[in-house]
DNA sequence: TTAGATTAGTCTCACATGCAACTATATACG
DNA sequence: CGTATATAGTTGCATGTGAGACTAATCTAA
């Protein structure tokens, strides 16, 4: 008679906690500044790399699915937080970049989200913390979740739903 | 000039950890018997208390909406996999509990659930497991996740979304 | 007994998102 | 060249789900 206890099952912890974590973030850049994750990731990817970078990037970067990239990047042109460039080299495609106004809200976010997180990782001894670091790269690794950047591995669209 | 990497934020891996661990698991009841996630947590509930219990009591057990579940448990009504037991003492609630056929599907669903679980925990060694173990359960502890039995928390809705 | 509060469960609404089809552009190769 | 294939990005569609109103039943306390 074989059982399972919910509670000790590590995907429906990882469900839970990426949940209680995201909703502990959210109310950061929802609440204060009405972005979504979605654009969150999008502003996250642009303020990171300096320069100009494709929907497609951040598809790679984000392992979101290109849809609902797409619809970040819209709503973001809307608010002003981001430009798009036309690439006269391939007119397919486009370069996003932040925007002035989307510059500041990302300087004013991301100490707020490093805060957050720290907090919620404080529960965590230093040496725990290293472990950590460790075993979520190992398991990252395991299920193909990490891309070399100059060979991104084949496109993932897994989303926080 | 603050930056944040997205890909050693912790909430952010957790998103994507939790997401492709939930996609890698859920063939084996989506694919293999037509069972959303939310009717597996109620199966899983069901099948680990070997006595029936509510609705509710399912809701605090899994952190998952109240809505949630109630649409999971018709959804198991009408195949057949609970059964829907009335409370003379108490007649807003239902007793739930496992069908033969729900009963049938739980034994074998278990442990090719088990096996997944171990295949993805496998790319960490002994020592490394047991600190997850901990790890998780300090971070389940900080975010107010863990609930003493007789003494349920406050009721909370994340959901996988 | 009764009025107000509480609880279990359902249902409607709004909305986010994956999928897949689609457009426009670019590349590869005969 | 020109046709076939691949790629960037958008959009329509279907669906899953959280919020919260709602119903019915129970509990509490005057």
């Amino acid at each position: 008679m074989t059982k399972l206890d919910l509670l000790k099952f590590v995907p429906f912890r990882m469900n839970r906690l990426s949940a209680a974590i995201s909703t502990a973030l959210s109310s950061e850049y929802r609440d204060r500044y009405g972005i979504e994750v979605p654009e969150w990731r999008v502003i996250a990817t642009l303020g990171f790399r300096e320069e100009p970078c494709t929907a497609q990037f951040v598809v790679q970067h984000t392992s979101t699915h290109k849809s609902t990239i797409s619809r970040a990047v819209t709503s973001l042109l809307e608010k002003g937080l981001i430009e798009r460039i036309e690439n006269p080299v391939d007119r397919r495609e486009y370069a996003l970049q932040l925007s002035r106004d989307g510059k500041a809200l990302y300087q004013g976010l991301i100490p707020r989200l490093l805060n957050r997180e720290r907090e919620i990782l404080s529960a965590l001894a230093p040496a725990e913390l290293r472990q950590f670091e460790t075993i979520l790269a190992k398991i990252e690794k395991s299920l193909d979740l990490v891309q070399a950047d100059d060979h991104p591995a084949a496109p993932r669209d897994y989303e926080q739903a």
